[in-house]
DNA sequence: CTATACTGTTACCTTTAAGTTACCATTACT
DNA sequence: AGTAATGGTAACTTAAAGGTAACAGTATAG
């Protein structure tokens, strides 16, 4: 699941993403409409939450333009909280609407309500013959239904964010083992499990591991 | 388009009512968790607008009674706008949330919105050689019908509504026994009990556990 | 009032995820 | 070349999670 943010309110959107990023959304992020504009070309979003007040501009001009072209539902996000603002957004298109202050924890709830319907593939990701949605926690190499173990499950929700790009060994021992001891045996365990897990036979290995740098979850190894 | 109001405020109540009916919405109207219970009956509507605080009990309490068979969006409405109140509405299955006071147009706005997404949701589904009305309440396996127990349907409709996506253990159990003391032992026996239910002889298993992270209807291979 | 069904409870069994150990392979650096 | 350091694999073990069956109290219906 992909969301764009789009807020001028540095501190407020740097909370936002970080507890979003937490629930396994994935976040773009754009601080004026210029920036959004340019963001969102040929991307799917399976949902955008939008300030009214930017600096160059109004969040509403920026959803009607939207509305022909995108249909990621929208949530708006504004200070203002008088009725007529709540209509004009409601018709531009919106589909919720928060005031601030608003707890993050409504935002994400709000957020995740107005994705579901929308999103049908949002969480469904391929690589090679590999198949993967994170949402039904369904994985499938080559038509064939693998099941992970739950730590795998988090490992590769991890390694599938990042992907193609490495994770680092002391990231993924923070999210698969957060505050606890680890040694580094669990570590390469955890590893090895996942790897045959993935690849049978003589099939394409998709974990590599990049000396000193992490892992990464891609196809060929550059 | 109808809906059902639950309020026992009745100024408010009439206030929207009128104003409902102005907009061509038709309004059920209870002003108690028992009316409600009463009148809703083998009736279908397009959304329903439920108080939390209520003479004779809580909304949320309703709400979960009917997530088994109604599958209409609900709109809560209520005085309380601390996150935690919020939080256990939507926990409770509500798609949208109000604090009083509000302006009758963003009700109208809401409300109208719930009901053009729902209005595209089916209440009946396959699964393999099962299926499942949910608003008849009848479910079938090749044929025969299945009569289940009041915690058995409960289930069934909040696992089919994520389906094929797991449910958590701790969902289930909120769902089934909300606000009760619930011991692991029943959660194991309503699943052994609903697994025998669904499946005789031979049958596919429908009823998968992944390890840690909940239960999923679904054919083994998705 | 009796029979039936629902659900909580207990006891017991099976499965497995994951920590541990030991050993091998590869790379890198003095 | 030799030796750390790092990464990979396989095998063993056990605590915990999941599954089943049988019994009993309570509610419900006819």
């Amino acid at each position: 699941m992909i969301i764009l943010l789009v807020e001028d309110d540095a501190i407020l959107a740097q909370q936002a993403i970080t507890f979003l990023e937490n629930e396994g959304i994935e976040v773009d992020y754009a601080r004026s409409l210029a920036q959004a504009k340019g963001i969102c070309v040929g991307q799917h979003y399976d949902a955008i939450i939008l300030d009214i007040n930017l600096p160059d501009g109004t969040g509403l001009s920026l959803a009607q333009q939207w509305r022909d072209t995108n249909t990621a539902p929208i949530l708006f996000l504004t200070a203002r909280s008088a009725l007529e603002d709540k209509l004009a957004a409601f018709a531009a298109g919106a589909l919720d609407y928060l005031t601030k202050p608003f707890a993050l924890e409504e935002l994400v709830i709000r957020i995740k309500l107005l994705a579901k319907k929308h999103s049908c593939e949002a969480t469904h990701f391929n690589l090679d013959t590999l198949s993967i949605d994170l949402e039904a926690k369904i994985i499938k190499r080559a038509q064939r239904t693998i099941i992970l173990s739950p730590q795998q499950w988090t490992l590769v929700a991890l390694l599938l964010r990042h992907s193609p790009a490495p994770v680092s060994k002391e990231m993924i021992i923070n999210t698969v083992w957060p505050d606890q001891d680890v040694n580094n045996n669990m570590y390469k365990s955890l590893l090895t499990r996942l790897r045959t897990n993935l690849t049978k036979d003589d099939e394409v290995e998709l974990l590599h591991t990049l000396k000193k740098q992490g892992v990464a979850l891609r196809l060929a190894n550059d």
